[in-house]
RNA sequence: GCCCAUAUAGCUCAGUAGGUAGAGCACUUCCUUGGUAAGGAAGAGGUCACCGGUUCAAAUCCGGUUAUGGGCUCCA
């Protein structure tokens, strides 16, 4: 007779006859309808689960993050059940739960089109609405192999040969589908409501390349309509925002055919990342790194000894000249290690902090491009730090300082830190593993950033710290980098004289705030969906006469503005200043000024925000000292 | 690199039984000089990504190449 501990506290005592109770008929009709599945003393599991003890008793509805979770994994097998009932000749593999949704992975030959997706989603809401009721059941693995093989499903049979053998084997069945699954699973299809099939795509059997291509059809489930509709608006906002669309709309950059994965900058990106390159210079001047520019090319022997050939060849451009063979450099470490070695150094010029705006060319496999994201030419904001393993730390911390405020001044406040420690595959004793590692987390600590460790994730040289940004979206990039380096200025023959006299090796560090310009730019155009705040908009203000009587005024402050550097354009174009006003609107130009015979008379502008806010006449003064006001903020209160 | 899809005017896109191309916006000219998100008219603009094949005839069908998009894999 076992006692059930519901969440409101209350307990139940349950005579049956029988010797089990399932947590269905111990909640009772009532709350069994809104269940998907219960947790009995903290474990997931099947409504139709038999509690044969006292138990802690919870169920789990489509609130529980759990439930969507459940949710999501049945939608899974409701497809691939849909699958099997259109294309029996489709094999079934593995289908897990991923944010937002799902997929299932098929073997199908042909592939799958688009528009086998329609009927696959209305095979599925056929079968959900059946209500089928869903059931699991144990087989023993000779059971199991022996029925997968006979439904011709190879793929299943060879997971199950590689589950460990003293873990128990169950199935959920719904209707005449049967798949392996540790489950727990809705106990009918009629709980799944909200689904889409999103898109269908190749994936390797395993995530192997050297495995066969499997068809992947990835869907979105929730646990209602409407929160299927906001996800879909959601997706469409993120379009919107999508970089390559806004650079067409603000005319920033284009790629072509000739030159795939190397953008060519127009006018008006080259001035965002002119800016926010100067910016940084300025910033990283104050925290004293000189700034250097080294060759684009380098004979293939620096490339031997720095180890990159024997690592990357088939990633790295190679040109020819008087039988030299150069490689374009793929990154700016060598180089930097050049510019160090030049000099006799000593520990008094530690830490000698290079830096530089480095474009670094590396032929990235054509199915890894997109947009500024992933590109083969890109321009890396790298320095490195050469100093003593007692000055790591210190430097670390200074590091991620100066990460902070350059975050903070794009408006991303929230930084996701991980510590990468070291790999199986290693060089260095680990001693210094010990001491480098101690090292960046005690830099870390010393900032108020939660950072989490990614046991084994370092490189094989040193243990490195990777800095992510949450856009306004909730997504994360990855751009920052600190890396410790023991190896590269050993391999490269750097030294220095230590005080006591003796030749010493310094340790480098590797570190990035970008990462690269374009992707970075890329993600501040999706961050502010092309609402730039007014110190990074290509253009910051335009001028627009009423009629051509105010042209030549408005020619004059025009000059004015520009002579005080703001980034000011003229539109006296014979239009209607609507249709102007409308264009420039479109344009996310900051401020419009609108010169009509009033402010001629008055020596005043109409001044006109992006956001449609008329700020009224303005002096000439009033208006700069209120623009100067708006660049001074940078992004931190965001421009939207 | 692999799987699927796509490639038509500067941009967004029509062109669905093979018969040498259309729209809207943008552009040019003219009319209009209008006060806060599109005034009107006319004109110009395309070897239909590239190479080859089938056909009397190819934007359209077939093969290949390149690029792009969505994934997989990769990312010093």
């Amino acid at each position: 007779m076992p006692t059930i501990s519901l969440p409101d506290g209350k307990q139940q005592q349950h005579a049956k006859a029988v010797s089990v109770l399932t947590i269905a008929e111990a909640i009772g009709a009532g709350l069994a309808r809104a269940a998907l599945a219960g947790k009995v003393n903290g474990q997931l599991v099947d409504l139709s689960y038999e509690i044969t003890d006292d138990a802690e008793v919870m169920i789990i509805t489509d609130r529980d993050p759990a439930g969507l979770e459940i949710i999501r994994h049945s939608t899974a097998h409701l497809m691939a059940h849909a699958v099997k009932r259109l294309y029996p000749a489709a094999q079934v593999t593995i289908g897990p739960v991923i944010d937002n949704g799902f997929y299932y992975d098929f073997a199908y030959e042909p592939a799958f089109i688009p528009d086998d997706l329609a009927k696959i989603e209305a095979e599925m809401a056929k079968l959900a609405k059946a209500d089928l009721p869903v059931q699991r059941k144990l087989m023993t693995r000779a059971e199991a192999i022996d029925f997968f093989r006979q439904q011709g499903e190879e793929y299943k049979v060879k997971i199950i040969e590689d589950i460990p053998e003293q873990e128990t084997l169950s199935f959920y069945s719904q209707g005449d589908f049967t798949d392996l699954c540790r489950g727990p699973h809705v106990p009918s299809t009629g709980k799944l409501k909200a689904f889409k099939l999103m898109k269908v795509a190749g994936a390797y059997w395993r995530g192997d390349p050297n495995n066969e291509m499997l068809q992947r059809i990835y869907g979105t489930a929730w646990a209602d309509k409407k929160s299927l509709k906001q996800y879909l608006h959601r997706l469409e906002e993120a379009e919107k925002r999508d970089h390559r669309k806004i650079a067409k709309a603000q005319d920033l950059f284009h790629f072509q055919e000739e030159a795939p994965g190397m953008a060519f900058w127009h006018d008006n990106g080259w001035v965002l990342y002119q800016v926010i390159q100067q910016y940084l210079r300025e910033q990283l001047r104050k925290d004293g790194y000189q700034e250097v520019r080294t060759p684009q090319i380098a004979d293939k022997s620096l490339w031997e000894k720095s180890g990159h050939i024997a690592m990357f060849s088939e990633e790295m451009f190679i040109t020819e000249s008087e039988n030299h063979i150069f490689a374009v450099k793929p990154m700016n470490c060598p180089l930097h290690i050049q510019i160090f070695k030049h000099s006799l150094r000593s520990y008094r010029d530690l830490p000698l902090r290079i830096s530089e705006f480095g474009s670094c060319h590396r032929n990235e496999i054509s199915g890894a491009l997109h947009g500024l994201m992933r590109v083969r030419n890109f321009v890396q904001d790298d320095a490195h730090i050469f100093c003593t393993e007692d000055q790591v730390q210190a430097e670390a911390a200074k590091f991620i300082r100066l990460l902070q405020r350059v975050y903070r001044d794009f408006g991303f406040d929230d930084i996701i830190v991980k510590l990468s420690t070291r790999p199986d595959k290693r060089i260095g004793d680990d001693a210094l593993w010990d001491k480098a590692e101690q090292a960046l987390a005690a830099a870390l600590d010393h900032t108020q950033l939660p950072w989490e460790e990614m046991p084994g994730e370092g490189a094989f040289y040193g243990p490195k710290i990777d800095f992510s940004l949450r856009d306004c979206l909730d997504r994360v990039w990855q751009c920052g980098t600190l890396q410790l380096d023991y190896s590269l200025p050993e391999r490269l023959g750097a030294h220095f004289i230590a005080e006591n006299g003796d030749k010493q090796v310094p340790v480098m560090l590797h570190r990035a705030i970008f990462g690269s310009f374009e992707r970075f730019i890329g993600v501040l155009i999706e961050h502010y969906g092309g609402f730039f705040p007014v110190w990074l908009a290509p253009c910051q203000a335009v001028i627009m006469n009423i009629t051509d009587n105010q042209a030549d005024y408005a020619k004059k402050i025009a000059e004015k503005l520009k002579n005080l550097g703001v980034r000011v354009r003229l539109d006296l174009r014979n239009e209607k200043i609507g249709y102007k006003i409308r264009e420039q609107t479109l344009k996310r130009v900051p401020y419009q000024l609108i010169i009509g015979d009033k402010e001629v008379a008055a020596e005043t502008m109409a001044v006109r925000t992006q956001g449609g806010q008329d700020l009224g006449a303005m002096a000439f003064d009033d208006f700069y000292t209120l623009l100067t006001k708006a660049i001074a903020q940078k992004g931190r209160q965001g421009n939207e």
